[in-house]
DNA sequence: ACTCCCACTTGTGTTTTGCAAGTGCTTGCG
DNA sequence: CGCAAGCACTTGCAAAACACAAGTGGGAGT
């Protein structure tokens, strides 16, 4: 079930075909964003983003990253009427994916000042760290998803 | 700072949800992967890649890239009749977010052998060497460009 | 002048996405 | 119990993106 291989017959693809085909649409880094930096957890907060993913996208996202290996899914044991989405390790390495791609961008596409998340509120001293101590501030965000 | 909710039309957006709007489909990675690794630079070198992009997306995505400053169109010195498409600074600088999705897919999405390019061919290879010295790595594979 | 090659554009059907509304299960409360 | 409210979805339909095939126009070669 949770076994990736490649269909039969297939061409053999590049590692960033593969990847893209895992997570390279719209929406997919950007549930992982509000799992890694924004500590959610739940449909429902994935659904209050800013950005507005509709409630099906949003269904069929989660159940591909699952059906990928990125993220597990459980009942929520202090809500039982709901369900916690949480990254498995194949997921968490993508970690230092997001933070190349918040480097870059914090470079080329700089944005004004926002206010309550990790990363739109202080990129700077997040890539500060970055450079400093990448693997520590890795550790960093990967322990504070316990 | 006061805490700015998201407004009608001009919500801030964080690093990761800019730099998707900027190379978040399908398409546009791939069109930097080959110029990267393949070392491609023509319109018709993109389209001949295995994975059969259209003809209208392919220009539509020079056009985008273009725009967004990741790449310059230019004639071809050598053939008046075409033009070389390469990376700009800002195209360059996505070098270590490609080769963080080339080590992730090694990693999780591991491919059984391919032919005929740098990255699928011998990804073991280049990402030992990105451990073991990841700036000049990316020196290397920058410098093959010219 | 005729034919390639080249970088596109155009037209058409299909697939993916966006939006609004609805469904079914569970929980809290009188 | 009865009922409303919250939750994680699903469904139906419209809009947008995309794939595929064909065509266009300019330049170069012969």
């Amino acid at each position: 079930m949770s076994q990736q291989k490649p269909a039969a017959g297939m061409e053999s693809k590049c590692p960033i075909t593969s990847a893209l085909e895992v997570f390279g649409d719209k929406w997919s880094l950007v549930i992982l964003r509000d799992i890694f930096f924004k500590g959610k957890n739940h449909y429902r907060e994935f659904l209050a983003s800013p950005e507005g993913i509709s409630t099906n996208i949003l269904a069929s996202r989660l159940k591909k990253l699952e059906a990928e290996g990125l993220i597990d899914k459980r009942p929520d044991e202090a809500n039982l009427s709901s369900y916690l989405y949480t990254l498995t390790d194949k997921g968490k390495n993508l970690l230092p994916l997001l933070l190349e791609i918040v480097k870059w961008s914090a470079r080329y596409n700089p944005q004004p000042h926002a206010g309550d998340n990790i990363i739109a509120g202080a990129p700077a001293r997040l890539l500060e760290r970055y450079e400093e101590d990448r693997e520590q501030l890795i550790e960093e965000v990967l322990g504070a998803l316990e």
